[in-house]
DNA sequence: TAGGCCATCTGGTCCT
DNA sequence: AGGACCAGATGGCCTA
Protein backbone atom coordinates (compact mmCIF):
# COMPACT_ATOMS: atom_id res chain seq x y z
CA UNK A 1 0.00 0.00 0.00
CA UNK A 2 1.73 3.46 -0.92
CA UNK A 3 1.13 6.42 1.20
CA UNK A 4 -1.59 7.88 -0.49
CA UNK A 5 -3.50 4.67 0.26
CA UNK A 6 -2.37 4.60 3.63
CA UNK A 7 -3.76 8.32 4.24
CA UNK A 8 -7.53 7.20 2.54
CA UNK A 9 -7.57 4.49 5.33
CA UNK A 10 -6.80 6.19 8.17
CA UNK A 11 -10.24 5.38 9.80
CA UNK A 12 -11.54 2.61 11.77
CA UNK A 13 -9.41 -0.76 10.78
CA UNK A 14 -13.26 -2.54 9.74
CA UNK A 15 -14.25 -0.22 7.69
CA UNK A 16 -10.43 -0.34 5.79
CA UNK A 17 -10.36 -4.02 5.71
CA UNK A 18 -14.00 -3.52 4.02
CA UNK A 19 -12.58 -1.58 1.79
CA UNK A 20 -9.30 -2.49 0.86
CA UNK A 21 -10.73 -5.89 -0.32
CA UNK A 22 -13.24 -4.59 -2.84
CA UNK A 23 -13.29 -6.01 -5.83
CA UNK A 24 -16.39 -8.54 -7.83
CA UNK A 25 -17.66 -9.35 -4.48
CA UNK A 26 -17.38 -6.17 -3.12
CA UNK A 27 -18.91 -4.88 -6.16
CA UNK A 28 -21.74 -7.00 -5.20
CA UNK A 29 -22.41 -6.25 -1.42
CA UNK A 30 -22.46 -2.52 -3.28
CA UNK A 31 -25.17 -3.36 -5.16
CA UNK A 32 -26.70 -4.58 -2.20
CA UNK A 33 -26.09 -1.30 -0.62
CA UNK A 34 -26.96 1.08 -3.71
CA UNK A 35 -29.24 -0.60 -5.71
CA UNK A 36 -29.92 -3.70 -7.80
CA UNK A 37 -29.36 -1.70 -11.07
CA UNK A 38 -25.77 -1.30 -10.58
CA UNK A 39 -22.64 -3.29 -11.63
CA UNK A 40 -24.39 -5.53 -13.26
CA UNK A 41 -21.10 -5.29 -15.45
CA UNK A 42 -18.78 -8.10 -15.19
CA UNK A 43 -19.54 -10.92 -11.71
CA UNK A 44 -21.88 -13.02 -13.47
CA UNK A 45 -24.03 -9.95 -13.57
CA UNK A 46 -24.89 -10.95 -17.33
CA UNK A 47 -28.32 -9.61 -18.09
CA UNK A 48 -26.95 -5.74 -17.85
CA UNK A 49 -27.56 -3.43 -20.93
CA UNK A 50 -24.50 -1.72 -20.80
CA UNK A 51 -26.27 0.87 -22.34
CA UNK A 52 -28.17 1.81 -19.33
CA UNK A 53 -24.84 3.06 -18.05
CA UNK A 54 -23.85 6.92 -18.18
CA UNK A 55 -20.54 6.22 -19.98
CA UNK A 56 -21.30 8.85 -22.49
CA UNK A 57 -20.47 11.18 -20.20
CA UNK A 58 -16.90 10.31 -19.52
CA UNK A 59 -15.49 12.47 -22.53
CA UNK A 60 -16.95 15.15 -21.04
CA UNK A 61 -15.79 15.25 -17.40
CA UNK A 62 -12.19 16.01 -17.96
CA UNK A 63 -13.51 18.98 -20.19
CA UNK A 64 -15.82 19.72 -17.32
CA UNK A 65 -13.64 19.85 -14.60
CA UNK A 66 -11.26 22.04 -15.88
CA UNK A 67 -14.13 24.60 -16.98
CA UNK A 68 -14.90 23.97 -13.08
CA UNK A 69 -11.49 24.38 -11.83
CA UNK A 70 -10.77 27.66 -13.85
CA UNK A 71 -14.04 29.37 -12.81
CA UNK A 72 -13.62 27.97 -8.75
CA UNK A 73 -9.89 29.97 -9.13
CA UNK A 74 -11.43 32.86 -10.68
CA UNK A 75 -13.83 33.27 -7.42
CA UNK A 76 -13.13 36.38 -5.32
CA UNK A 77 -11.57 35.43 -1.98
CA UNK A 78 -13.16 38.09 0.13
CA UNK A 79 -14.64 37.13 4.00
CA UNK A 80 -18.06 37.13 1.75
CA UNK A 81 -17.60 33.44 1.60
CA UNK A 82 -18.25 33.15 5.19
CA UNK A 83 -21.64 34.41 5.39
CA UNK A 84 -24.08 31.99 6.13
CA UNK A 85 -26.84 32.40 3.84
CA UNK A 86 -25.58 30.26 1.53
CA UNK A 87 -25.48 27.19 3.70
CA UNK A 88 -27.20 24.20 4.64
CA UNK A 89 -28.19 23.29 8.24
CA UNK A 90 -24.98 21.31 8.84
CA UNK A 91 -22.72 23.67 7.39
CA UNK A 92 -24.03 26.77 8.82
CA UNK A 93 -24.13 24.94 12.04
CA UNK A 94 -20.68 24.11 12.31
CA UNK A 95 -20.01 27.85 10.95
CA UNK A 96 -22.30 28.71 13.74
CA UNK A 97 -19.30 26.76 15.57
CA UNK A 98 -16.56 29.46 14.30
CA UNK A 99 -18.54 32.24 15.75
CA UNK A 100 -18.98 30.25 18.94
CA UNK A 101 -15.50 29.53 19.21
CA UNK A 102 -14.85 33.08 18.35
CA UNK A 103 -15.03 34.12 21.68
CA UNK A 104 -11.32 33.39 22.03
CA UNK A 105 -10.24 34.54 19.40
CA UNK A 106 -11.24 37.90 20.08
CA UNK A 107 -7.86 38.49 21.60
CA UNK A 108 -5.88 38.07 18.56
CA UNK A 109 -5.64 41.11 16.24
CA UNK A 110 -8.67 41.63 13.94
CA UNK A 111 -6.00 41.44 11.03
CA UNK A 112 -5.18 37.48 12.25
CA UNK A 113 -9.11 36.50 12.76
CA UNK A 114 -9.86 38.24 8.91
CA UNK A 115 -6.83 35.89 7.86
CA UNK A 116 -8.04 33.30 9.40
CA UNK A 117 -11.38 33.37 7.90
CA UNK A 118 -10.19 33.69 4.22
CA UNK A 119 -8.04 31.00 4.76
CA UNK A 120 -11.37 28.99 5.83
CA UNK A 121 -13.37 30.06 3.03
CA UNK A 122 -10.51 29.08 0.64
CA UNK A 123 -10.51 26.01 2.40
CA UNK A 124 -14.10 25.22 2.22
CA UNK A 125 -13.59 26.27 -1.59
CA UNK A 126 -11.29 23.73 -2.28
CA UNK A 127 -13.05 21.07 -0.11
CA UNK A 128 -16.27 22.01 -2.63
CA UNK A 129 -14.36 21.55 -5.89
CA UNK A 130 -12.89 18.35 -4.51
CA UNK A 131 -16.61 17.41 -3.88
CA UNK A 132 -17.51 18.60 -7.37
CA UNK A 133 -14.72 16.19 -9.09
CA UNK A 134 -16.09 13.04 -7.09
CA UNK A 135 -20.00 14.47 -8.39
CA UNK A 136 -18.41 14.06 -11.92
CA UNK A 137 -16.97 10.49 -10.99
CA UNK A 138 -20.19 9.32 -9.89
CA UNK A 139 -21.94 10.37 -12.97
CA UNK A 140 -19.59 7.95 -14.89
CA UNK A 141 -19.39 5.36 -13.14
CA UNK A 142 -21.99 2.09 -13.14
CA UNK A 143 -24.28 2.50 -10.46
CA UNK A 144 -27.28 3.19 -9.73
CA UNK A 145 -28.22 6.75 -9.91
CA UNK A 146 -32.07 7.38 -8.64
CA UNK A 147 -32.81 9.78 -5.98
CA UNK A 148 -34.39 6.48 -3.67
CA UNK A 149 -30.87 5.20 -3.80
CA UNK A 150 -28.24 6.60 -1.34
CA UNK A 151 -25.49 8.49 -3.08
CA UNK A 152 -21.88 6.11 -3.16
CA UNK A 153 -19.68 7.14 -0.27
CA UNK A 154 -15.95 8.80 -1.13
CA UNK A 155 -14.27 6.27 -0.64
CA UNK A 156 -16.67 3.78 -2.26
CA UNK A 157 -16.69 6.10 -4.95
CA UNK A 158 -12.74 5.84 -5.35
CA UNK A 159 -12.62 2.42 -4.88
CA UNK A 160 -15.38 1.80 -7.75
CA UNK A 161 -13.73 3.95 -9.89
CA UNK A 162 -10.73 2.29 -9.75
CA UNK A 163 -12.02 -1.04 -10.35
CA UNK A 164 -14.35 -0.19 -13.23
CA UNK A 165 -11.16 1.43 -14.83
CA UNK A 166 -9.07 -2.42 -14.06
CA UNK A 167 -12.25 -4.01 -15.72
CA UNK A 168 -12.20 -1.80 -18.58
CA UNK A 169 -8.88 -1.88 -19.30
CA UNK A 170 -9.07 -5.77 -19.16
CA UNK A 171 -12.12 -5.70 -21.60
CA UNK A 172 -10.39 -3.69 -23.79
CA UNK A 173 -7.58 -5.96 -24.14
CA UNK A 174 -9.45 -8.94 -24.29
CA UNK A 175 -11.32 -7.49 -27.22
CA UNK A 176 -8.25 -6.36 -28.86
CA UNK A 177 -7.08 -10.13 -28.63
CA UNK A 178 -10.43 -10.76 -30.20
CA UNK A 179 -9.97 -9.14 -32.81
CA UNK A 180 -6.27 -10.14 -33.81
CA UNK A 181 -7.76 -13.55 -33.86
CA UNK A 182 -10.89 -12.50 -36.32
CA UNK A 183 -8.05 -10.93 -38.45
CA UNK A 184 -6.53 -14.05 -38.77
CA UNK A 185 -9.68 -15.07 -40.46
CA UNK A 186 -10.86 -17.38 -37.96
CA UNK A 187 -14.85 -17.47 -37.80
CA UNK A 188 -16.94 -16.39 -34.29
CA UNK A 189 -18.50 -20.14 -34.40
CA UNK A 190 -15.52 -22.15 -33.66
CA UNK A 191 -15.24 -22.30 -29.54
CA UNK A 192 -12.76 -19.16 -28.24
CA UNK A 193 -9.96 -20.45 -27.54
CA UNK A 194 -8.17 -20.62 -23.84
CA UNK A 195 -5.67 -17.74 -24.90
CA UNK A 196 -7.87 -15.43 -25.64
CA UNK A 197 -9.38 -15.52 -22.26
CA UNK A 198 -6.46 -15.06 -20.07
CA UNK A 199 -8.07 -12.72 -16.92
CA UNK A 200 -11.04 -15.33 -16.76
CA UNK A 201 -13.75 -14.20 -18.84
CA UNK A 202 -16.23 -15.47 -17.26
CA UNK A 203 -15.36 -12.88 -14.41
CA UNK A 204 -14.65 -10.08 -15.94
CA UNK A 205 -16.33 -10.40 -19.70
CA UNK A 206 -18.74 -7.01 -19.28
CA UNK A 207 -20.44 -8.31 -22.00
CA UNK A 208 -23.15 -10.99 -22.46
CA UNK A 209 -24.77 -13.17 -25.30
CA UNK A 210 -24.18 -14.78 -28.02
CA UNK A 211 -20.72 -14.17 -29.90
CA UNK A 212 -22.17 -11.81 -32.40
CA UNK A 213 -24.24 -10.06 -29.67
CA UNK A 214 -21.02 -9.60 -27.91
CA UNK A 215 -19.47 -8.01 -31.17
CA UNK A 216 -22.15 -5.64 -31.58
CA UNK A 217 -22.32 -4.59 -27.62
CA UNK A 218 -18.85 -3.96 -27.70
CA UNK A 219 -18.94 -1.93 -30.96
CA UNK A 220 -21.74 0.42 -29.53
CA UNK A 221 -19.79 0.80 -26.20
CA UNK A 222 -16.70 1.03 -27.11
CA UNK A 223 -16.90 4.92 -28.09
CA UNK A 224 -18.65 7.10 -30.26
CA UNK A 225 -16.39 7.14 -33.15
CA UNK A 226 -16.29 3.64 -35.06
CA UNK A 227 -13.17 1.79 -35.06
CA UNK A 228 -11.90 0.51 -38.23
CA UNK A 229 -11.47 -2.65 -36.32
CA UNK A 230 -14.96 -2.90 -35.95
CA UNK A 231 -16.07 -2.66 -39.88
CA UNK A 232 -17.31 -5.63 -39.76
CA UNK A 233 -19.72 -5.39 -37.28
CA UNK A 234 -21.06 -2.18 -39.22
CA UNK A 235 -21.15 -4.52 -41.92
CA UNK A 236 -23.44 -6.69 -40.14
CA UNK A 237 -27.27 -6.18 -39.11
C1' DT B 1 -27.36 4.16 20.76
C1' DA B 2 -23.21 3.12 18.12
C1' DG B 3 -21.12 3.56 13.93
C1' DG B 4 -20.66 5.57 9.33
C1' DC B 5 -20.34 9.57 6.69
C1' DC B 6 -19.81 14.20 6.10
C1' DA B 7 -18.61 19.41 6.43
C1' DT B 8 -15.87 22.50 8.55
C1' DC B 9 -12.09 24.49 11.21
C1' DT B 10 -7.38 24.52 12.17
C1' DG B 11 -2.39 24.35 12.20
C1' DG B 12 1.44 22.56 9.78
C1' DT B 13 4.14 21.93 5.58
C1' DC B 14 5.49 22.69 0.95
C1' DC B 15 5.66 25.31 -3.23
C1' DT B 16 5.73 29.41 -6.23
C1' DA C 1 4.07 36.17 1.63
C1' DG C 2 0.34 33.84 -0.03
C1' DG C 3 -1.83 29.85 -1.72
C1' DA C 4 -2.41 24.79 -2.08
C1' DC C 5 -2.46 20.66 0.18
C1' DC C 6 -2.85 17.65 4.06
C1' DA C 7 -4.36 15.43 8.27
C1' DG C 8 -6.36 15.71 12.90
C1' DA C 9 -10.21 17.25 15.63
C1' DT C 10 -14.94 18.24 16.23
C1' DG C 11 -19.74 18.03 15.88
C1' DG C 12 -24.09 17.08 13.20
C1' DC C 13 -27.06 13.92 10.63
C1' DC C 14 -28.64 9.42 9.42
C1' DT C 15 -29.38 4.53 9.76
C1' DA C 16 -29.34 -0.20 11.51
Amino acid sequence: MNVGEENIFHGSDKRMNDLKSIGNETLIDLTQRYGQAAFSFGAGHGAGSPGRYPMSGASDFLSGQTAKSTESGGEQTSDDDDSFDHLDPRKRSSAFDEDKHSSSLTKKPKEQRSLRLSINARERRRMHDLNDALDGLRAVIPYAHSPSVRKLSKIATLLLAKNYILMQAQALEEMRRLVAYLNQGQTLTSPIPAALAPFGQAAVYPFSGTALATCAEKCTSYGGTPSSLFKHCNDKP
